[in-house]
DNA sequence: GCTCTTGTAACCATTCCAATTACAAGAGCG
DNA sequence: CGCTCTTGTAATTGGAATGGTTACAAGAGC
């Protein structure tokens, strides 16, 4: 079981919006930047509008970016595109007359929220102002290698 | 997304074999503690068991559990439900020609990566032994509450 | 041989997701 | 105003993963 793509998309769209300086980035263009289909584009911005990242208005192409990139971590985007909190998930109905079934679930959402809170800390650690860079380092390198 | 309930429901498993001493943990039994179906619990046990954690014969009930309860982490059951390594997943055709899209998926890949890795450290952190023996404080902490 | 059990295939229903079509509505320009 | 481009969103479709269930072959042990 894997996160959905959107959460990658929802990254590759603030990645497009910051470089795009003069309201030219539609959903359609956005959509061929990652291989997508525009209404996927319209939908994952919707979601980053919804959650206060992204300022849109209908009828006009682009999106502002509501904070500085370094305010905006991949947590905030993860949540953003992400309505369901639990990463793990438990069997819900273990038999309470059982010794092991009667606690299991206590004792798994204890380790397992840890668990999450720890990818969760890492995405944190990380801002949309670190991808941004790191991206045009990346492009500054493939450039120097000589493309 | 969520990780499947197989995850949940393997740690049960190893946890019932623990207890169980007269190879009585059919997967009847179990099934029954855990509020699933039998087919539910041989399947499991059959990913536990290629994954070389429990020792299974067909026609015998119970299992075997192939190594001390302190050297089974989280993970190792983690990994054996989970055949799909990635927990993260990122868009597959982003356009080459595109500064952004030509680069986003090493981006990602790597912080993707780092948080995972924190993800399954904190898995690596906790041990059967450790599960089943929280299972047994809180069944203690309730028989004392008076139950 | 009889019965219990496991291992596994097959099938179904549900859920989640990406993709797509369709259309209402806003924006801006002539 | 009318035309065109754009966004926002509903509805539908197809595919994949998952849990549940039935069915049955095969091993175990009395």
């Amino acid at each position: 079981m894997r996160i959905a793509n959107r959460f990658a998309i929802a990254v590759h769209i603030i990645s497009l919006l910051e470089t795009d300086e003069n309201g030219e980035a539609t959903s359609e263009w956005m959509a061929g930047s990652i291989g997508t289909n525009p209404v996927i584009v319209r939908r994952i911005s919707g979601m980053l509008r919804r959650a206060g990242l992204l300022r849109t208005r209908q009828g006009v192409a682009g999106a502002e970016i509501e904070r500085p990139l370094s305010e905006i971590t991949l947590l905030d985007v993860y949540r953003a595109v992400n309505e369901e909190g639990e990463l793990f998930s438990v069997h819900p109905r273990p038999n309470p007359l059982c010794e092991v079934g009667a606690n299991i679930q206590d004792t798994l959402e204890e380790v397992f929220g840890e668990a999450q809170e720890a990818m969760e800390n890492r995405l944190k650690g990380t801002t949309m102002l670190d991808v941004v860079q790191d991206l045009r380092v990346r492009a500054r390198e493939k450039e120097s290698a000589g493309v």
